[in-house]
DNA sequence: ATAAATAAAGACAAAACTATCTTTAATTAT
DNA sequence: ATAATTAAAGATAGTTTTGTCTTTATTTAT
C-alpha cells in the first residue's frame, strides 16, 4: 500500500504524538527502537517531516529530540502521506490507468471505487491525535517485535 | 497499491481474456499497444504468467500469440497478484507491522481492517472473466491513452 | 569557554524495480 | 526444406527505494 518510508513516517509520527512532549522530547534512538525502523533512514524521514513540512518539531543538543505541537496533532493523517509524496493510492485507478473515471471507467472501477473512497475518508477525517490516543499500553501496539 | 508490473499484468490478462481466443490469438505488439505498456517489459510479465503459472496460454510462430482458456478465465483475479508476488496488500498491516492482529492491533487496525477485507473480497470472489466482460466498447475502457 | 549530546546534512552503497535490446527457439506457410 | 513470424530467454542498463556512515551545526550543562 505505502512505501517503507511512508510506513516509518506514519509509525514514527503517531508514536511521537503519543509519547513525546515539549518537556520530554524523544530521541531518534528511542523512536527507531520503539517502532522497529532503521535509525539513520528514520532520521532522514523525520528531518523531512520537520524541515519542509513542519508536522514534527525538533530541537538539537542535549535533551533535544522530537515532539508534536497540539496543533500538529490535530492534522489529518493524510498530511503525512502528502509530505512523503505517497498519497497517490487515495486517488489512483487500481489498474494504473490515467484516464479512468466515471466517464471512462476501467473494468474494475465500479467495484473498486467504494474501497478507495473509504481509504481516503480514513486518512482525511482522522487526525494524528486520534490514532495516537488509540495506543494504550498492553492493548494497542506500535512496536514491531 | 500495486507495482507497475502487477498493473500491467492485470490489464494485460483482462484484455487478453476479453479479446483473445484460441483461434485469434493476440500478439505482444497488440497487447502492449492496447493497454499502453512497454512492450518488452510486458513480454517478460506475460512469459511469467504463461510459463510458471499457466494463467495465460501462448503459441509461438506465425499466427501465434496469447489467449486464455475458459478455465483460466474463471480463476479469481487474485491469481494474478499471487503470480506476480504482489498480494501482500491483501493481508498486510497498513503501518507495516509484522505482528499486527486482533490480539495486538496497531493504532489504525480497527479502522482499516474492514477496508482490507473488502479489498481481499474483491480479488478473491471476482474472476478474470467477470472483469473482462465489463469491457464493452465505448463504455468500459482498458487502454490508457 | 569547553565538552557533551543531539539533530541536520551530505556522501555513498546496496537492492529492487522498471525497462530495453539482442539472440534463440518454435511454429507456420510456401 | 526454406523463409517468415512470433514468443522465449538472456544480457544489460537506468532509476528509484532503502539503507548506512561520516561530518557539521546547534544546544545545553558544567
Amino acid at each position: 500500500m505505502f512505501s517503507k518510508a511512508t510506513e516509518y513516517a506514519l509509525r514514527a509520527t503517531i508514536f511521537i504524538a503519543q509519547k513525546g512532549t515539549e518537556e520530554k522530547k524523544l530521541s531518534i534512538e528511542e523512536i527507531a527502537k520503539a517502532i522497529d525502523s532503521p535509525k539513520s533512514f528514520t532520521a532522514k524521514i523525520l528531518q523531512a517531516l520537520t524541515k519542509d513540512n513542519h508536522i514534527i518539531s525538533s530541537v538539537r543538543g542535549p535533551n533535544g529530540g522530537f515532539y508534536l505541537t497540539e496543533k500538529s496533532k490535530q492534522l489529518p493523517v493524510r498530511i503525512i502521506l502528502q509530505a512523503m509524496g505517497d498519497e497517490e493510492v487515495l486517488e489512483k485507478c487500481v489498474l494504473g490507468l490515467k484516464q479512468c473515471s466515471e466517464l471512462q471507467p476501467c473494468p474494475m472501477h465500479s467495484q473498486y471505487k467504494s474501497i478507495r473512497k473509504q481509504l481516503k475518508e480514513l486518512f482525511v477525517t482522522k487526525s494524528i491525535k486520534q490514532f495516537a490516543s488509540e495506543i494504550k499500553d498492553g492493548v494497542i501496539f506500535i512496536n514491531n517485535s
